[in-house]
DNA sequence: CCCCGCTATTCAGTGTTACTATCTACTGGT
DNA sequence: ACCAGTAGATAGTAACACTGAATAGCGGGG
C-alpha cells in the first residue's frame, strides 16, 4: 500500500472499524478478510488486532468470547453506547473534512 | 482541537496545504492563517512549517525568499511538476476513502 | 532608547497510529 | 506426527501533528 494510503488511514481505520460494528458484531480476522474486499488490499492483520485492543481499552466496544469451530475462540466485538457517541463525532469529523476538501478539489475532467 | 480530529488529520493535512499550493503560491504564515478561517481553528503554526520542510525535503515544491514589509523574509513555496503528480495521487487516495466511507455511513436522518 | 506587538520561521520533545514480522493456539485432514 | 487454515497477541519502527519555546525583523509608544 502506498505510505501516502497508510498515513491517511491514521485516524480513518478506527471510523471504519466502528462504523461496521455498528451495524453489526464482528470479530477480528472477519473484519480484517471484509476490509480487503473492499480495497483496502494491504490491511495488516496486526493493524486491526491492534486497533481492536484501543477502542477496548477506552471502552467503546463490549467483548465476548465467543467458541469456534475451526481455531481459538473468537473475540467479538459490539459497540456500546459509548462507541455509538464516538461514531457520531467521527461522522461530524469527518463531514467537514470532506467538506473542506470538495472546495479545495480541483472541477473533474 | 479534538484528538480524533488529531488524528484525521494526519496525511490529509498535506493535501490540504498541497492543494491550495496548486492555486496559488504561498508562504507559511499565510497557509495557517488561511486554515483557522476555513474553520481548522486549532493548526499549531508548527504544524504548517513542519509539514512544508517535509514537502519541501521530497522535491514536491519549489521555494523562494521574498522580504516582507514587516518581519523576517518570507517562504514562498509553489507546486512544481512532481508535486502535482503527488496531488493527483492524493485526490485519487482521498476518493477511495470517500467512496468507501460513504458505504458505511448510515442514512442521514 | 527600549520594550511591546505583529509578522514569520525554526526546533526539540511527545503521543498516537499503522506497519512489519513474528509468535502462540486450536482444529481437522493426511 | 505433521501441516494448512483459522484466530489472536506482541515487540519494534516510521511518520505525523501537537506543544512550547526560541529566534528574528520591523513598527510605534512610553
Amino acid at each position: 500500500m502506498s505510505k501516502q494510503t497508510t498515513e491517511m488511514l491514521k485516524g480513518v481505520l478506527e471510523g471504519i472499524v466502528l462504523a461496521i460494528l455498528s451495524s453489526r458484531p464482528a470479530y477480528g480476522y472477519e473484519i480484517t478478510a471484509w476490509l480487503r474486499e473492499q480495497g483496502f488490499t494491504d490491511i495488516a492483520e496486526g493493524t486491526v488486532y491492534a486497533l481492536l485492543v484501543r477502542v477496548e481499552q477506552r471502552g467503546l466496544v463490549d467483548v465476548e468470547k465467543v467458541p469456534s469451530e475451526k481455531g481459538p475462540p473468537r473475540k467479538v466485538y459490539s459497540l456500546n453506547a459509548q462507541g455509538h457517541d464516538y461514531l457520531s463525532e467521527f461522522w461530524r469529523t469527518w463531514s467537514f473534512l470532506t467538506d473542506r476538501l470538495s472546495q479545495l478539489q480541483p472541477g473533474e475532467k
